[in-house]
DNA sequence: GCCAACGTTGGC
DNA sequence: GCCAACGTTGGC
């Protein structure tokens, strides 16, 4: 059953590796987003992350971590050229040339929360109770957000 | 800085 | 195929 509505998703990111403002000062050109080296989400990334998909961008590792805007889906998945350079950090050499493990995908900053939402509210409030990102020990850097809490996450963010 | 949760690796 | 050891994530 296709559908033209986006599918929603939550990203996180380190702002000392690469903030929401990053994100802005990028000035709407193409980010990618490289480095994700967990299968999972390589397979969200082949197969469900399409082109105009919005993204909660999620601040982890930070001081309050929380919400901190939306993001768009600007080119769907593609190989992940950092896998094939050996000074690399993210360099895996059991990745072939002719079939990349490892997909990355670009987006842009569309529109900044009116307010940022804290992790411990979105833990405080019961209606998101099963969002994953509220979840212990969630570790996935990119997470599918169903609509309803996805609706109620902006509300919390004034938009 | 600590440590719980979880994924991956590798010996057997 | 099991599972202990190890590495990473990420909240606190």
């Amino acid at each position: 059953m296709p559908t033209n509505s986006p599918q929603l998703w939550l990203v996180k990111s380190e702002p000392d590796a690469f903030s929401w403002q990053d994100l802005v000062d990028s000035k709407g050109k193409r980010t990618h987003w490289d480095g994700i080296r967990n299968y999972q989400v390589r397979n969200f990334m082949r197969d469900d992350i399409k082109k105009g998909d919005l993204l909660l961008y999620y601040h982890s590792n930070a001081k309050p971590p929380g919400v901190v805007g939306i993001a768009e889906v600007v080119k769907e998945s593609y190989p992940d050229h950092t896998q094939f350079d050996p000074k690399e950090k993210k360099f895996d050499p059991k990745s072939k040339q002719d079939s990349p493990t490892w997909l990355m995908f670009d987006l842009k900053a569309k529109r900044k929360l009116k307010k940022f939402v804290p992790l411990q509210d979105l833990k405080d409030n019961d209606k998101l109770a099963e969002m994953l990102v509220v979840q212990k020990g969630q570790r996935l850097s990119i997470q599918p957000v169903e609509q309803k809490d996805w609706d109620e996450v902006l509300r919390m963010g004034g938009l």
